[in-house]
DNA sequence: GGTGGGGCTGATACACTGTAACATGGACCG
DNA sequence: CGGTCCATGTTACAGTGTATCAGCCCCACC
């Protein structure tokens, strides 16, 4: 699936983001678009005092636009166009920035980067959940699971700095239509 | 060619008190050692009727010699000699197979593998916690978390394949050490 | 005994992911 | 105006993982 198979036409050199795209639930976002991530990713920079530059807009803004992991090449790539050449460095780095303000997350299972709209600290115990028939991906928080884990790290002396908790299947809405490939 | 790995290798101990890997109590595992995780696995091929070559039981003793994860290329490299030169590619074929049978587990979060002494299932929710200041790893089974998630994953309609639970952190003899940023 | 097939390994090449190092340009400050 | 910091552009390269073809060994089958 590396590759650069399918790219829904996402973006004409303005940068509209229609969300045509709710193949997945994603009732636990609290249904905010790409536009939303974004402003709320400027006005946090704004209150940070840090810069958001058209780069690192640009590159929220691809992230966004797909509700399912995107690489970092991937993201170059439709960020490319005749008269700007995006290079997987610059897209990096902004996804370097990006991840430390946490509007964006690293998934690490699939190399791949996901945008946020939520507005907890880096510490929560965040849940993806990615849909093998699908593809997209929903983020969840799972104060039970955080509870369940942190008890179990307190009891192993480990003291946590970060975690990973990535799940992969099927997400309810592949699974309704039975999209597997079989299965009725 | 691709022999100039920079990385840390070998640090074996050698010196009485080492800060190396063994500050886990290592409880959790039942406390077999690299010999028993070749035995164990080379029975249960038996008993399942595969192949447990050379190659295999070699890359399963050089991942399980080691208590912290290693790099296919790592394995490699360690498992090259004057008159045997593995290729990576080798490895990760080897690395396959001992992923699928649940013999060594692979750590997404480091592109890297560990060996495993357990006898749980694919499916069992395993937790990887991982010191990073000694490097070290520890694999354990957390049925809380376990429960709570698939409680949160069933509420989410959701249906999980696989899981990943990996964290960051320092390990107990390390923080006991407080070998945090000293030492070297 | 010969033969063919399947699984394992060797080897080369390549694709994908990520980082280092250096140069340029703009904003801010003196 | 000159200097510094930050962000970006650019090139090169390291690290990770796969595709593909070829040779080998074991074993069933003739």
């Amino acid at each position: 699936m590396r590759g650069h198979a399918q790219r829904e036409q996402g973006q004409e050199d303005g940068h509209g983001q229609e969300h045509g795209h709710d193949h997945h639930g994603h009732d636990a976002c609290g249904g905010h678009g790409a536009g939303d991530v974004v402003e709320r990713a400027e006005r946090l920079c704004q209150t940070r005092g840090l810069q958001f530059t058209r780069l690192r807009r640009d590159v929220l803004a691809a992230v966004a636009a797909e509700h399912k992991p995107l690489g970092a090449y991937d993201i170059a790539e439709r960020m490319s166009a005749p008269g700007r050449r995006v290079a997987a460095v610059s897209v990096y780095r902004a996804l370097d920035f990006l991840t430390e303000q946490g509007f964006v997350h690293r998934i690490s299972s699939r190399n791949a980067f996901v945008s946020c709209g939520h507005d907890h600290g880096e510490g929560a115990g965040l849940v993806f959940l990615i849909c093998r028939t699908c593809g997209g991906i929903d983020e969840m928080t799972a104060p039970a699971v955080e509870s369940a884990l942190d008890q179990t790290l307190a009891g192993a002396g480990f003291t946590p700095t970060s975690r990973i908790l990535e799940v992969e299947g099927e997400c309810g809405a592949c699974r309704g239509r039975g999209d597997a490939g079989e299965n009725a």
